[in-house]
DNA sequence: GAGCACTGC
């Protein structure tokens, strides 16, 4: 691998890490960082007292760079090199490298809070600021001081923000490691662009006819706006005078699409670095126009792009505290971003990279970095799992995070995890949340399960659960084009979850899949989606063994099923639900349609069309329903839903009267009392107030108003 | 009557 930049700087790195318990390590890609730095530790000793544990964000990182180490060391896969993903562990006793999710680096340190087993701990692409590396990035500091003399921790970025890891890690040393990367000359628009699809179109053709052959890579920001580029594209192409330019294929690349359809699909390690590569190669004299999510800028790697053409806009989901909406926007990427498209064209040879955006808007309005997944996230699942970890030096709220989520955010999560019973009035995990903590679930989902543990319906919320935790759409679009010609003869019918909404529904269809015994042609018939049902049964089983322990009933899916037939309602799950879903209540407006989410600042919300709930004879809904997921899309809706009966809700409203946010987080809220904590005194009050009757009918006159007038806006 | 960027335990 003498080829491989870093292998230069071996000597440098090992005596920095002698030096210094933290290394910054800034390499480009293709510097060799994650296959190389495990290596070289493990040459110099680090493996003999511990393991050294490689964190990525991604599965298919993990693996494809743990065969690849083991490949170069000429041992076999699980033995001295392993990796562990969920669902699948491929270490062993023998294993001395261990590459791995740092979503299961957080689960062993659950029950192993020092990490004990390793002697270095590597976090790679720290750059990318998922979650997950937030919080263990909070973890490691302080193993830093507990475990200064036997643990060393070394942070990868590609990008800028070394200094601020740095800074972070009270000043430990960066390293710098040149990259493999190509030039790439940048391209500037002179204007921003009126419509990014049209410049895209336009850009496209103009390298097609002006450029030297390559592969053109096109940026843009969902499945709408890429398949209506391709079917211009492929026009505008097709009408262009025969023989003045070379063939052009066009693809579509984004994440829903099925995997056949991410054509040439491997795992193939690539030389320098280990990433996913797509497409088989263009043939002789034909140029491919890869037209692409933001799936294109890290996920998986296009080979043979030499030209980029970058919109400048990526899609990003946020969330709402105040309102615990989410929404899917379009926003400016960042610098960071802007810099990792155009590294996609220099990877095989010097690139162009165009930005349809003028060179004053990249320098004056993108953000260096973009917006860390932590301050754009619900907190709730990462406070609880921070509660359950106990540290008896730290304080959940003032924990050391790289960049701190806002108190309002915080606050929010304190708010759910009390009305779920995961913490008490004065913030303290229950015994109930130590449990929830051990469920890789949505905070939500663990108590539901464990109250349908005591309900006796433990089999079917496992069921459930599993599903919800499939979060990509499992069910079919009948009213698609595609999917009406694929599919000739009939599709068999799905049940429709006897009017109690849509977690019955899947727990119907599951069964149904169940009675089927388990034939991915039965999903085909049905038009589910044969993998997401394949996860679903992995998630399932996972749920089941860490339940086994505390199982008062069976979790056998079968274990209801005399029970259900009997009876129809499904009241013990949808009881258990509205206890899990405690914080996510929304009650029928008066005479209206719409409803209202309860425990948040009060706003309209609407049943999701997709629902398979629908209104009764007289057209109206139930009075209560809890909520998977409130989504602000074309207006704001409630997705994946269950009918609850008004007097399981009353305990509900009883815990918001006395919801006391003061308490619940110490000393935080008067550290933000002047700011936004404000809001959710409001909150509370306005809920107490809403529940009386004039009270309850103005508001619903307003929200209904306000609606009005959005909607009179747009 | 609407639409969903990408990850992960």
């Amino acid at each position: 691998m003498a080829h491989l930049p870093i292998v230069q700087f071996e000597e440098q790195i090992i005596r920095t890490v002698e030096d210094n318990s933290v290394v910054v390590v800034i390499g480009e890609t293709g510097s060799g960082k994650s296959t190389q730095l495990s290596q070289m530790l493990h040459r110099h000793g680090y493996s003999k007292r511990g393991i050294i544990g490689v964190t990525q964000p991604r599965r298919v990182a993990a693996v494809s760079v743990a065969r690849r180490v083991a490949q170069e060391l000429g041992v076999k896969l699980g033995e001295e090199v392993g990796y562990a993903i969920r669902f699948e562990d491929r270490t062993s006793d023998l294993t001395r490298i261990k590459y791995l999710t740092d979503g299961v680096l957080l689960r062993e340190s659950l029950s192993d809070p020092e990490l004990s087993h390793y002697s270095v701990i590597i976090l790679d692409e720290a750059h990318e600021r998922s979650l997950n590396t937030d919080i263990l990035l909070g973890l490691v500091k302080r193993l830093t001081k507990l475990r200064a003399s036997n643990l060393k921790v070394l942070i990868t970025s590609a990008t800028l923000d070394g200094e601020k890891v740095s800074e972070f890690f009270s000043e430990s040393p960066i390293l710098n490691v040149p990259g493999k990367l190509y030039p790439v000359e940048v391209v500037y628009s002179r204007e921003r662009p009126i419509s990014y699809t049209e410049s895209c179109l336009k850009t496209a053709l103009d390298i097609h006819r002006k450029e030297p052959e390559g592969d053109v890579l096109i940026f843009m920001t969902g499945q709408d706006d890429i398949e209506k580029l391709v079917s211009k594209l492929e026009n505008k192409i097709r009408g262009l005078e025969e023989g003045s330019c070379m063939d052009a294929i066009i693809l579509p690349l984004h994440g829903s699409l099925p995997p056949e359809m991410q054509a040439g699909f491997s795992l193939f390690p690539f030389p320098f670095s280990c990433e996913v590569k797509v497409f088989s190669p263009a043939p002789p004299n034909c140029r491919r126009f890869i037209v692409a999510t933001n799936i294109a800028e890290t996920s998986l790697t296009v080979d043979g792009v030499v030209y980029v053409v970058d919109s400048g806009y990526v899609k990003q989901r946020q969330y709402n505290p105040s309102t615990g909406m989410y929404s899917l926007d379009v926003v400016q990427i960042s610098k960071v971003q802007a810099n990792q498209r155009a590294g996609r064209a220099g990877r095989t040879r010097p690139g162009k990279c165009y930005r349809l955006y003028p060179s004053l808007m990249y320098q004056d309005e993108l953000l260096d970095v973009t917006v860390p997944e932590i301050q754009r996230t619900s907190l709730a699942g990462t406070v609880l799992y921070l509660k359950s970890l106990d540290l008896p030096d730290i304080d959940i709220l003032k924990f050391d995070f790289l960049d701190p989520p806002s108190a309002e955010s915080l606050e929010d999560a304190l708010k759910q995890l009390y009305l779920i019973d995961a913490i008490d009035e004065n913030g303290a995990i229950t015994s109930i949340g130590r449990t929830m903590a051990e469920l890789p679930l949505e905070p939500s989902l663990s108590r539901t399960l464990l109250e349908a543990n005591e309900n006796g319906c433990l089999s079917q919320a496992l069921t459930v659960a599993a599903m919800l935790s499939a979060e990509t759409s499992l069910l079919p679009n009948r009213s698609s084009k595609n999917n009406e010609k694929k599919r000739k003869q009939e599709p068999v019918e799905l049940p429709t979850g006897s009017g109690y909404g849509d977690h019955i529904q899947m727990l119907q269809i599951y069964e149904q899949w169940d009675r089927n015994g388990y034939d991915i042609r039965w999903c085909r018939d049905t038009g589910l989606q044969e993998r997401g049902m394949v996860f679903v049964k992995d998630v399932r089983k996972q749920l089941s063994q860490i339940m086994q322990k505390i199982a008062k009933g069976s979790t056998d899916v079968r274990a209801n099923r005399r029970y259900r037939e009997s009876e129809h309602d499904y009241r013990n799950l949808r009881k258990a639900l509205c206890v899990g879903y405690a914080n996510r209540l929304a009650e029928r407006m008066i005479q209206h349609n719409g409803y209202r989410t309860i425990g948040f600042k009060p706003q309209l919300i609407q049943v999701h069309p997709s629902s398979v709930l629908k209104a009764d004879d007289d057209g109206m809904f139930p009075n209560y329903v809890v909520y998977h997921e409130l989504i602000a899309t074309s207006r704001p809706y409630m997705r994946n839903l269950c009918t609850v009966e008004m007097r399981w809700v009353s305990p509900i409203f009883k815990k918001l009267e006395n919801l006391d946010v003061s308490k619940l987080s110490g000393g935080l809220h008067r550290d933000v009392r002047n700011g936004e904590g404000k809001s959710l005194e409001l909150t509370k009050k306005e809920n107490v107030a809403a529940r009386t009757p004039d009270d309850h009918e103005s508001r619903v006159l307003a929200a209904r108003e306000r609606f009005l007038a959005r909607k009179a806006q747009k």
